[in-house]
DNA sequence: TTCTTTCACATACGTAGTGTATGTCAATTG
DNA sequence: CAATTGACATACACTACGTATGTGAAAGAA
């Protein structure tokens, strides 16, 4: 019954450098970050990056991939809190932008990862993220209130829109003042796919 | 007479290695990108490179520079060719997105660029790009045309939008065929800046 | 012109960091 | 209890950046 203590602390180990990664990642950024400094602040040695990850960018993809996870989940659970539909949608977005005045996010999974990792759009995370905004649209889309427009498209640069802000306001001096503007402009171009003034849409359950 | 030999063999060698930059960084990655390979190719050495351009940074500063700068130069001219106004405004992201599509702008500018050089908007030439949408809502907001919303969130944010269409175009298998569907996504969204259906407005001039 | 100085660039070197090949010891299996 | 697997450490080779130093041609002085 003992036989999964290998592979325990084989996660154990999987858990150490990932949360390593996210510091040194943070901090110093991809390029910058020493896998050696990295692993032995984990306690451990490169020996065990290599055999967990493969190399380097390894490293950064399970970073990556749990930092924007993470963001996804909470993106969505907002959308939800609010009773979901167009409102929905504007939560999403909203948690999306305040995220992002974390370093970890901005540094990594807005700056680095992209050049790392190659095109967000293709990371397993994000394309979760995605196609939650694609779920959300098509619903309204199906009462009508989304302009005739390839759905995809649209979700790909609604979430662009508030990953821009979002990069904006962790880039402001003034975050905190920045933020409140990124929102309204957000929120204003994100009534460009509504079929109707905004005005005349309420709540429609 | 012949007092400016010296610089001008200087501003050649300059205009050679950020020609062998762009290509290297363009097919290499910045990271990946040698320059010892790199200065070889334009029949010099690294010490040309640390002279002029300080480090590898410096090269990958002035290439993009000169990039993002053409773009800025030719989504304008887009704008002007139409006559301004929100038309001008359309056509300038039309273009932007467009340009995208080249490989040198996709891999230097929006991937490598923010991660190495840090955030565009910081960039001078996305500055000026910057300036002059907000110049054009500007204009458009005087005729009451433009939601009341801080204008230069706007402009950022529309400069984001057409961004990250290119991305999606450029990273796409199908660059062709989804070209189409992100300008028509990109038009959507930038009609939310506008107080009234863009099926009201046609020219007010 | 000739001597001196400057400077654009080349050459040589130190260093750091990645990835791989090999070693080792504990955990598993029979 | 012997044999084997495998997770991780150690050792090594290679690459590449940045710097310190050298050099030869252009520019200025006399």
């Amino acid at each position: 019954m003992e036989s999964q203590t290998r592979a325990k602390k084989m996660e154990a180990t999987r858990k150490k450098l990932i949360a390593a990664g996210r510091k040194a990642f943070a901090k110093k950024g991809f390029a910058a970050a020493s896998m050696d400094e990295l692993t032995a602040e984990a306690g451990l040695t490169r020996g065990a990056l290599y055999h967990n990850f493969g190399d380097k960018k390894g490293l950064m993809a399970a970073v990556v991939d749990q930092i924007d996870m993470a963001m996804a989940t909470k993106a969505k659970e907002a959308g939800e809190e609010i009773g979901g539909g167009w409102e929905g949608l504007l939560a999403e977005g909203r948690a999306y932008i305040e995220m992002a005045l974390e370093p970890e996010v901005q540094r990594i999974v807005l700056l680095d990862g992209p050049a790392v990792l190659g095109d967000p759009a293709q990371w397993p995370s994000q394309n979760r993220c995605l196609q939650g905004t694609i779920g959300t649209l098509r619903a309204l889309a199906s009462e009508g209130l989304i302009k005739p427009v390839d759905i995809e498209a649209l979700a790909r640069l609604l979430n662009g829109v508030a990953l821009n802000a979002a990069l904006w306001v962790a880039s402001s001096e003034d975050a905190q003042g920045t933020l409140p503007k990124a929102i309204a402009a957000f929120e204003c171009l994100a009534t460009g796919v509504l079929n109707k003034a905004p005005q005349a849409v309420h709540e429609s359950g």
